[in-house]
DNA sequence: ATTGAAATTTTCACGAC
DNA sequence: GTCGTGAAAATTTCAAT
């Protein structure tokens, strides 16, 4: 994605991704067939790759939220990870990571219990160690990877 | 939101925010005027708190992501933290956790160059000791948080 | 990439439950 | 208060340039 149009508009897709396609189109000056024919190839292409709303954690009864470290006993079985805790679907977040532990999970439950419940769930599923950090309070989350364009 | 019509409707638009009010309420079994009110109650009633397109962080030019736990040297200063880092938008989100690290950050950034300086960025803002997890792969992310609904 | 016309969708006022 | 209907306005789609 080096082309300048395409980046400012994937910026404004991101930002507002239910905006018309007449609205995207006076925002990065071009004609609706033009942005419909550019998003139409950042999404074939991968540059985009989905749309969400963003909903309120507490409103979905998922209130709490934490990391959760996991570290395989059987380094074997490492690389099978992500596969064996993708149907877990308080999993919001998987990623290997480099330090102690092998994956970083972002995970958001109900109540503590939940938790509990999870964590022993992965750990029958994975036969790994876990290091779990709750969070205490979002400040934000979320945020748009591309610049804002300047509002001119 | 307790009702079942709203949480259903939450978790399509949260997998399709792009939908028509057609295919919503098709979907969810109402009028495209119900799901248009239901939609702006969500919205004004802050269960819904956005929209975003996912955007490939390689494509946008950050495939290097991490998490650093921040930990202010200063008590005092530790409730500001989220507030003094705000303008950096290399960080996607900001959490304040339990353990030994005040807070969590998740960042993205174009190379490993670009890492330290935020590091340092941050460093000097705050006035805190960091600790940096470096991702080496992304499994997922972005999961929704709301169930699927069963394909009838 | 734009234009313009047809098809679809959204919007909104009104009535029914 | 919630939901459905219908007509006007806005938007999307697509072929032609």
């Amino acid at each position: 994605m080096e082309d300048p149009v395409d980046r400012r508009l994937a910026a404004e897709v991101a930002r507002d991704p239910r905006a018309t396609l007449s609205q995207l189109s006076a925002r990065v000056g071009l004609s609706s067939s033009a942005v419909q024919a550019r998003l139409k190839r950042l999404e074939n292409s991968g540059v985009i790759t989905g749309y969400r709303a963003v909903i309120d954690p507490e409103a979905a009864g998922k209130p709490l939220s934490a990391f959760i470290e996991v570290t395989p006993l059987d380094p074997t079985q490492a690389d099978e990870v992500p596969g064996l805790l993708e149907h877990l679907s308080a999993i919001e977040s998987c990623y290997s990571i480099a330090g102690e532990a092998s994956y970083m999970l972002f995970v958001r439950v109900a109540a503590p219990r939940d938790l509990e419940t999870l964590i022993q769930s992965i750990r029958r599923a994975v036969l790994a160690n876990t290091r779990t950090t709750v969070v205490l309070q979002t400040f934000y989350e979320h945020r748009p990877m591309l610049e804002a364009p300047e509002t001119d």
